[in-house]
RNA sequence: CGAGUCGACCGGGCGGCCGCGUCGACGGGGUGUGCCCCGUCGCCGAGGAACGUCCGGACUCCGUAGGGCAGGGUGGUUGUUAACGGCAACCCGGGGCGACCCGCGGGAAAGUGCCACAGAAAACAGACCGCCGGUCGGCACAGCCGGCCGGUAAGGGUGAAACGGUGGAGUAAGAGCCCACCAGCACCCCGGGUGACCGGGGUGGCUCGGUAAACCCCACCCGGAGCAAGGCCAAGAAGGGCCGCCACUUCGGUGGCGGUCCGCGCAGGCGCUCGAGGGCGGCCCGUCCGAUGCCUGCGGGUAGGCCGCUAGAGCCUGUCGGCGACGGCAGGCCGAGAUGGAUGGCCGCCCGUCGCGUGCCGGCAACGGCGCGCGGCGACAGAAUCCGGCGUACAGGUCGACUCGUCCG
RNA sequence: UCGGCCGUGGUGUAAUUGGCAACACUCAGGGCUUUGGUCCCUGCUUUCCAGGUUCGAGUCCUGGCGGCCGAG
């Protein structure tokens, strides 16, 4: 698990974030990023719908995303809220494979965020 | 050695780097003195099915849970258990040479319904083709054919199922009409068993279809809801939450209208033991609650945190009782409690197994054994209040008991 | 946690108390037509699966599998 003032933790900060944040998507995953206020620690949560799989499978990719997104947590800019969706093939995805769409996006939606700010 | 039956169990191991959660200790910081935050260290941290949610309970609330009807469930017997639709042993029926396996396994002489097609007839009696007797008529007259009346149910064919079976006696033809044996039914007696039931004997009518996973009858059981149960605290007398529609929009939202929800407020009405109203899953009886109340209308909240929350019908070992399920006693152990939701991520080695290549050994050969290298695969599946079962999914492996067949001693 | 509904040709639906699995559209093949359309003929089913009751099961019973919906 995160820490706690690393997660978002209410279904307003998730419906919010993925609304009004910039999208940007891969063959495995979508990330949808949001700026927020100047002063908070960057947020993140994950979406893993059963059409990924069972429980199982569900439990395997929602772990392997965090541990991706704790070595990045510290990247983003201050205050923002992620919110990492998965797709179904997540599922069959390779370790290595998820971390190269992740820091794609990533790099796409904070370029996109960076453009709307101005 | 081969084929098979039953039961119990495991369900990857070791290590490295980086992480997470509960609890405890220590240190630091904050504080409303309840506690909270940060760091370090330590203990523990998914399953045999955690799954499906098919039963049964614990627990909590509602508040009485009484009777009848209705409704639902169970269905051999005796046990076992907190309880069960589970489990054990036994009985009965069926299958297997056998170890053993399978069975929603009460009642069809309480009643009702149904049994398509075929067939004369499908449930209680009857008679289509037949067989036999009488009578009438016809003819080519020891006889044959047809009509009518009567007897009969042996034979025929249909069907899943046809009113006991075989043989004899008997008759005009026949028939449990009678006889012998057999099958089966009811009742009685004796013996065994707690019981389901089993064994033996006798009597009787002579024979009785199936279906209750059709209605139904009988016996027994069932109050309702569920941890989002429920409790405490905080916030809140504010135009709030949710849903739908419309308008505007920088697409984030904002505004309007309508509906709905609510410990509250306002107004009106009813009522305060001669009682408004309400509860008892549905109906009736009956019964209980009830005045800081109830009904209607208008205005109109909250939904954040903590507890419940993990020590229990608990697990292990030994021993005693019991065929067994299980129970008694003694000793020891503590084994997850998350809340956008921890229990992990990456890598290496080993192990098992499969494939390919290769070396050695055995063999004429197919091939087998041992070793090395490379590669693939290693299942089903993730706690959400807890427990007892059931059902279902599952790579591979271990142990024990037993049966049958073959060979050797 | 609790409750409800559904599963039949490729698609959408029928099938009285258990008794011949039916209809429409689509698709494929053939015929008709110079070609296409129309029309005609033929074909396409383990009734989700496995057991059971019954002479007989899409229907009744039991257990699974899959999908959809609802409540707090």
């Amino acid at each position: 698990m995160l820490a706690t003032a690393h997660r978002l933790r209410r279904h307003g900060d998730f419906t919010s974030a993925v609304r009004a944040g910039q999208r940007a998507g891969r063959a495995t995953l979508v990330v949808h990023l949001r700026h927020g206020e100047a002063d908070a620690p960057p947020r993140a949560g994950f979406v893993v719908s059963r059409a990924v799989g069972g429980a199982v499978t569900r439990n395997r990719v929602r772990r392997r995303l965090r541990h991706l997104v704790r070595d990045r947590i510290d990247q983003l800019p201050a205050g923002s809220m992620l919110v990492v969706r998965a797709l179904p093939a997540a599922a069959t995805a390779t370790y290595v494979q998820l971390a190269e769409d992740l820091a794609a996006a990533l790099r796409s939606a904070v370029r996109k965020t960076e453009a709307a700010a101005r």
